[in-house]
DNA sequence: CGCTATGTTGATCCATATCAATAAGTGTGG
DNA sequence: CCACACTTATTGATATGGATCAACATAGCG
């Protein structure tokens, strides 16, 4: 696995890593101290970066391609997220320094910032700002697998699916038609059905006015369409 | 409402409140900066503390008695998690200064210290310890979430149910009887099952060595009851 | 006590999983 | 550029976990 991957210094994306809320606020010191202890390197597709109960021995930070974070037991497996560029992943188990809770492997060939988790606890003890940051952030992380859990007990399978595309709808700045960002099959399990479900919903979801072409869909009536799924900010509000 | 309501000044639990690990490591000034601000006020069962997408503008303590966080859509409501003293809740709200994403009643009579979030928010900026705490209580809150999710897409009802009675166990020093912190109705919801369903899941339980009277729980067998619920840290270890 | 909420049990229904077969992509090497 | 292999998606048939509806039992509680 080691050979395929390409280790490069982190300089050449210090500024988008710079730009992430995450890094913005701490003193260049700060970051700089950071940066030193931190590799970047590149992934193929279908690597286990990380696999659950291991100890957190670095934060990651996907610069470009996707990870999927997802969780096994008792030989069943399911999606937990899909983590697009540019952002963090498992920052609670660095700051706990604690086992990861979930495993995560690339989707595509991936480019990952590691820094190690004792650098970012270092360091936020002695930059206000940064713990600041982290605050903020790990308080978003609670409230979005909050509002995940909301959705997984409130709803059944086909209005999940149905906010689901309304959600995306919205990050594609409301096209009518966009392309799903990950398999059927993944996406099924993230939305906690199985993949026969998933092709049945989106067939039931025909009748709302929702138009499927592999993994592109059309959103005909969007009126409709929140008839059913009856989006909640309090769910499906991806930021607040 | 109110009329039936105590408010008292928060001095006579200041020991208790200190004592949590979140207000532990702050220093005096900054502890009573919060608690010049901070109310306690008594509260009898089934009073609505928090409606979901209101302003969080307190963070709340339960000092006494118990409370039930739950959410609501579509007419339909779930049982998200029991918070017994003494302990903080809706952290994450006060935090981002964003409307809470549960409500909150009480389910007996319970004493309650409210801090206002404004102050909560002012104070960790200048006392660094005390964000520290704040970063490591949200870290271990977001994780707890993501053990539940797992429990959720992972689990049968039976083994969410199993595995709930060995942690029951586990928080009751391994005694092998114990009674059911809340009303089987209200842990069916918590489990994500009906109430029915809950009922039919203890006499099935009877196979693995559970017997049930009201609301006592005797756990004669406990290792065939682990040899069905395969527990694991990662999902049921309350810390780490 | 009797009232009301909670819990149990039974019968039935429905959503979703599972199993099985086919179809449709997707990538690879000739 | 096509043929093959392999993965992913769809469709159908069936099984099952869990929900719903209804009746009854039980237990708190005023």
């Amino acid at each position: 696995m080691r050979n395929t991957n390409r280790t490069e210094p982190p300089d050449s994306h210090f500024g988008e890593i710079r730009a992430l809320h995450l890094f913005s606020d701490m003193s260049d010191e700060s970051f700089m101290t950071l940066m030193r202890g931190a590799y970047v390197q590149t992934f193929p597709p279908q690597i286990e970066l990380i696999t659950e109960g291991e100890p957190s021995d670095f934060l990651h930070i996907l610069i470009a391609g996707s990870v999927e974070l997802f969780s096994t037991w008792n030989r069943r497996e399911t999606v937990m997220d899909t983590v697009l560029p540019v952002s963090t992943f498992i920052l609670a188990a660095t700051i706990r320094d604690a086992p990861y809770l979930m495993s995560a492997r690339t989707l595509e060939k991936s480019r990952v910032v590691l820094i190690p988790s004792l650098d970012v606890r270092a360091v936020f003890e002695q930059d206000m700002p940064f713990a600041r940051s982290i605050i903020v952030e790990l308080a978003q992380c609670y409230r979005t697998v909050v509002k995940n859990t909301k959705d997984l007990k409130l709803r059944t399978s086909l209005e999940r699916l149905a906010n689901y595309l309304l959600r995306e709808r919205a990050r594609h700045a409301g096209d009518q038609s966009f392309d799903l960002p990950i398999d059927k099959r993944r996406l099924a399990s993230r939305l906690g059905m199985t993949p026969e479900n998933l092709s049945r919903a989106f067939k039931n979801l025909q009748a709302y006015g929702v138009r499927v072409q592999g993994a592109r869909i059309h959103i005909t009536d969007q009126i409709e369409l929140e008839r059913f799924a009856k989006p909640n900010p309090l769910i499906d509000d991806l930021s607040a």
